[in-house]
DNA sequence: ATACATGCAAACACTTTGCAGCACA
DNA sequence: TGTGCTGCAAAGTGTTTGCATGTAT
């Protein structure tokens, strides 16, 4: 049977996810190992964070307009993207599991999950009190 | 003072996604206006679908890991993505505009907005009964 | 007349892929 | 020992940008 293996790249990948706890992009993670292990390639990071993240073991994080970002937490919750400084938070909402059964007429669609992304300010942000320019729609 | 201007192409864009009714990707947009105004530019296309979606005038609609959608329809409504064929449809689901009261501890954070995205398998896939792989973590 | 918009091509950011050699099981 | 994985570099996708020219006001 086809097998995967357990190569000293793809524990560095999760226990880097595991260890910045700041929702860090593959490039994040690529740094943080290479501190250490100067001859990772990015493409080997990639392909173990794609991996991972298909088998549950971390969760990849997609806001718009930005790279993709990974999350040690598999748990489900929420994510708040701040549109000035790009920074990811968790959100306090508790799942929203009713949230599938309310969809009306899903006639023929198979609804299997959704998620919900939050914007607006981060303290940091807010507390500059830059010039307000006309928001950015993603 | 500093004012936009109504140019042949930005009403092209425009009226394009309005007759493109099922979330059209700058790509389709550029084509169907190519048809007829073979010089226009994507370049173009690109500047003033983001110009249009920031005036609000039409709507940004991303799902992951494909390139952005717009939407003719501004009210607020959400959506769901086959994860199969890629399609956008609307969701049949009424504005939860209480869900940004829901949220605990926004201490310091500015919550402006939030969109839910639906993900699962449209009818016409549903129907083919393909083999079942791995469901992408997308 | 003048500044905003266009078309073009090149640049960009992020991610994926082909391939030859390497190393885990 | 064999195949899954890696590193490298190149390619891919979607989008943005610099610049000279065009055009709406």
């Amino acid at each position: 049977m086809s097998t995967s293996r357990n190569t000293i790249q793809r524990e560095l990948v999760l226990q880097a996810v595991q260890q910045l706890r700041h929702h860090p992009t593959a490039d994040d993670v690529y740094h943080l190992i290479a501190q250490d292990h100067s001859s990772i390639s990015r493409a080997t990071v990639y392909r173990n964070l794609s991996l991972l993240a298909q088998r549950g073991q971390i969760r990849r994080v997609s806001h718009i307009g930005t790279a993709d970002r990974f999350d040690f937490a598999t748990r489900p919750h929420y994510h708040f993207r701040c549109e000035k400084c790009g920074g990811v938070f968790d959100v306090a909402l508790p799942p929203q599991a009713d949230l599938l059964a309310k969809v009306d007429n899903t006639d023929g669609f198979v609804l299997s999950g959704f998620d919900i992304r939050f914007f607006g300010t981060c303290p940091a942000c807010a507390g500059h009190k830059k010039a307000k320019k006309k928001p950015d729609d993603r």
